[in-house]
DNA sequence: CACTATATAGTAATCATTACTATTTGTAAA
DNA sequence: TTTACAAATAGTAATGATTACTATATAGTG
């Protein structure tokens, strides 16, 4: 199922529209320098980009923007980025429960998950060290709150 | 296979060896923490348990220390962490190979992937949210080098 | 078209990370 | 042992990412 671009944009008037969000010029220009996105950009990657459209935005702008599209779910943050570095003691092989409000990472041991093939195409892109499993959601808590 | 803490010491004595590292106060108090961590401290939380026995070690050398423990293998960094922000435009579901040297994220779909069964105890321990395979290694750009 | 809550540009403050330097120390060889 | 010196450290400074602030501008409603 491809989503095209007309649904793209349905989506970021309703979200918005959902959150009381204003239509801007300058989140139109993001959401749209997203869409066309095929990497994982950061703020600042975004803000470059932007600008050549919109040449005086603020990083500012930009960087609370991705932040509002994040909690309207129009574009996702990478696990663990953004985050202070975090060493993991455990080296048995381990698999992670992240929780998305508190950024606690819960170990857990799974054979099926240890035992995943790696699929040929990406054994072709290069060498694999490691393989995890990185559920993402809300802690028992968190969720309490 | 329970791994006790003499097959510890004895691991993190023969690393520093095969690198030249010289073993010193400062180095064994801080695999000594992190032998003890349950949980994926950042840099400053090892720091502040270290000055319990060190009180006048300096930041620096924590941070440092962790980093060559990273490259010895003796404790990895969580997948992420430590980077900036990147943001996901992508929203199917997907899964990623990471390179470790130069951090890009390759997105792939896989629905063998997509299928996995989320254990029941993880599901006691919250709400989860999403399901991501993460292959970590060194892509073939970075293997050329 | 006017009003007002919201958003913005520009900039400053904070925090994590990394770099630097003078001094100290682990270790190998005498 | 003692000595010599490469490597490591404490203390601190520099950098870079993230977040906060404020006066001005604007989207969108009535």
């Amino acid at each position: 199922m491809k989503i095209n671009n007309e649904d793209l944009k349905k989506m970021f008037y309703d979200k918005c529209a959902e959150r009381g969000l204003k239509i801007t010029p300058q989140r139109s220009v993001i959401f749209d320098e997203l869409v066309k996105a095929t990497d994982h950009p950061t703020a600042d990657a975004i803000y470059k980009r932007v600008r050549k459209t919109l040449s005086n935005i603020s990083f500012d702008t930009v960087y609370r923007t991705l932040l509002s599209f994040t909690e309207l779910g129009l574009v996702n943050l990478v696990e663990g980025t953004g985050e202070q570095k975090r060493f993991e003691p455990n080296l048995r092989h381990h698999h992670h429960f992240r929780c998305i409000k508190c950024y606690t990472i819960y170990d857990f041991e799974n054979d099926a998950y240890n035992d995943i093939a790696v699929p040929e195409a990406v054994q072709r892109q290069g060498v694999i060290i490691n393989k995890r499993v990185v559920l993402e959601g809300i802690c028992s808590r968190c969720k309490g709150k």
